[in-house]
DNA sequence: ATATCCACCTGGCGGC
DNA sequence: TGCCGCCAGGTGGATA
């Protein structure tokens, strides 16, 4: 999936044509995906949207009565269609709009998620989120105040949706290797300066991100179907064995809970 | 509370 | 070609 410039990407290409519009049903190929796709989001008709948002990677779609939530997982995909286009392998969802088109939802693996937020409540998986990163809320005293009581890993720590949302494993390994910290250093190792650092680092590379329609590996495609294009600029993430961009020694590469983690042990300390 | 590990699922790749 | 193991943008939940 989709990290968080990837949703941002796909909530900036679907919302024009959800704005204004009405959801004429919902059709649902697949009722399980990470969880049952609930009653209330099945049996929903023509009903006005109100509003898209998002937060952390959900994208919420704002009705009357409350929010269709979706979540990409690791293969999930929006794609705006024509209503007459024939559903292929894993287009487990569609949001069937009131002008012959759809929002269809293809996830290959089904780690995505499709839930209702009743109006005036928040679904429990939303309530215990930290700040979104392009936020002042991100700063550098509240990074080094979830730092300081943490001995694990600083990558970790950065991945940790209630220090900070979004910031998923391509870009806490670039924004590490760009705030010269080693993923693997103690959280609690880390000075203010350098959370101030990382804070700027984050915020600028998921910007840039962002702007460049995402990072694209295999099934990531924008709206329209483009691909993102930031994986030209990835400085570590998929590079490792090969040599640093800055200093042309070997890229180490990790396995850090679990998952794939590369840096530069010259440049980052 | 924190830390670790597993689970969910499909598909692509390299190695034999 | 085929089979096998490993890997992949996430993250909730069980466990100690």
């Amino acid at each position: 999936m989709p990290e968080l410039p990837e949703v941002e990407v796909s909530r900036l290409g679907i919302t024009p044509h959800l704005s204004n519009r009405t959801i004429r049903r919902i059709d649902v190929r697949q009722p399980i995906l990470r969880w049952p796709v609930p009653s209330e989001v099945i049996q929903l008709t023509n009903a006005p949207v109100l509003s898209v948002s998002r937060r952390a990677k959900y994208l919420l779609i704002e009705v009357p009565g409350g929010s269709i939530i979706l979540h990409l997982g690791m293969s999930g995909n929006l794609k705006i269609l024509s209503a007459d286009t024939t559903p292929g392998k894993h287009d487990h969802v569609d949001i069937v709009l009131d002008n012959h088109t759809l929002l269809r939802l293809n996830d290959t693996r089904r780690f995505g998620a499709v839930l209702w937020q009743a109006s005036g409540t928040a679904h429990p998986l939303l309530t215990t989120l930290g700040p979104e990163p392009l936020t002042p809320e991100f700063h550098a005293a509240q990074l080094h105040q979830h730092c300081q009581k943490r001995s694990s890993a600083i990558k970790l720590v950065l991945m940790d949706n209630h220090v900070v949302v979004g910031v998923g494993n391509i870009y806490a390994n670039e924004s590490l290797f760009k705030a010269g910290i080693l993923p693997t250093k103690p959280a609690n190792q880390l000075t203010l300066a350098q959370c101030a650092v990382l804070v700027e680092v984050v915020k600028q590379i998921l910007a840039q991100a962002i702007t460049q329609g995402g990072t694209t590996l295999k099934d990531f495609s924008q709206a329209d179907g483009k691909p993102g294009y930031f994986k030209q600029e990835l400085l570590v993430y998929g590079r490792g064995g090969q040599a640093c961009v800055s200093c042309h020694s070997m890229l180490e590469e990790i396995r850090l809970g679990q998952r794939s983690t590369v840096f530069c042990r010259h440049c980052q300390a």
